[in-house]
DNA sequence: ATTATATCCTGATCGC
DNA sequence: TGCGATCAGGATATAA
């Protein structure tokens, strides 16, 4: 599901009601779940929710000047975060369920959706962690720039052409798989990189280090015009990703080559065509890049 | 040093 | 309707 539109939306959905209010309990379903003890973490405010690249943090602490903590949640292939309110009851006062109490887990098990990984109890409200696939992972570190990924943030003021150029430059591997490198760029990912690719006009077998300079300056303006705009859109739902309310991303429809295969190019009104590339479908019309 | 492949999982879809 | 093969937004360990 996620790349960087898909966590930006979250973690901006996220802010307003996960940010300064407690974290009572964590609390895991899955024993795949590890690198985090729930422990550790009762009790403790988050103080700011932020991404880097296509990871969420939970920046938590109990109070100012108090250890910190940073949880990153990396939502993989079909992770999703959800928060849902809890019930209210008919006199409007909150009702804040008592987690230690086996009825609690047994009457949301109706309310909540498949595949629950994993439960934030927050005082309001609750964050629940979905993944059918399994793959996302928690990561805990005492200091948040552990979890700066390698590669450069491409919606930052570092992304320049000019290192861009210069990432480049160094690679002869094809530009549709050296997207996907996180260790250059982080939070691109299949979609991303096939949308990209379209809007720069640059045909996904080429190399990385061939690019003349007009090339690159397309790739670097592609890059950052389509993620700002799939983020203005919340995203994009191919098949299953949800936003924190369960809602689908908007971008889906803006969509040019991605999932198009044999359906005609918006441009050019030719096929879109799918190839793989080390194992991944790459979407592109041959008659609008080269 | 790069660059392909297998692997972690479950579910949806397609062809027969 | 059922069944096996294939594919899926990611990333990493291992092999070439």
């Amino acid at each position: 599901m996620p790349e960087l539109p898909e966590v930006e939306t979250v973690v901006r959905q996220l802010r307003p009601v996960v940010q300064q209010n407690k974290l009572v309990r964590l609390r895991l379903l899955d024993k795949k779940l590890r690198g985090v003890n729930p422990a550790e973490l009762r009790h403790m405010r988050v103080y700011k929710v932020s991404r880097a690249g296509k990871q969420i943090i939970f920046h938590l602490r109990h109070a100012r000047k108090e250890p910190e903590r940073h949880l990153a949640i990396h939502l993989r292939m079909t992770g999703t975060l959800i928060w849902q309110r809890y019930a209210e009851r008919s006199g409007g006062r909150k009702v804040v369920p008592d987690v230690s109490r086996r009825n609690y887990w047994r009457k949301a098990a109706d309310i909540l959706p498949q595949h629950v990984r994993a439960i934030f109890y927050f005082e309001d409200g609750c964050v629940l962690f979905c993944d059918p696939r399994r793959f996302g992972t928690f990561a805990l570190k005492a200091d948040a720039a552990g979890f700066r990924p390698a590669g450069l943030e491409p919606l930052s003021r570092a992304f320049t052409r000019k290192k861009l150029a210069n990432l480049l430059r160094l690679s002869s591997q094809e530009i549709k798989p050296w997207l996907l490198r996180q260790d250059k760029l982080c939070g691109i990912g299949n979609i991303y990189a096939a949308e990209i690719l379209f809007a720069a006009r640059l045909h996904p077998r080429r190399r990385a280090g061939s690019l003349g300079a007009s090339e690159v300056q397309r790739l670097h303006s592609a890059t950052v015009r389509i993620l700002r705009k799939a983020i203005s859109f919340c995203g994009t739902t191919v098949s299953d990703f949800q936003d924190t309310t369960g809602s689908a991303g908007g971008f889906s429809r803006l969509l040019k080559v991605y999932d198009r295969e044999n359906r005609r190019c918006r441009r050019c009104r030719g096929a879109i065509l799918r190839i793989m590339q080390q194992g991944r479908s790459t979407y592109y019309c041959p008659v609008c890049q080269t």
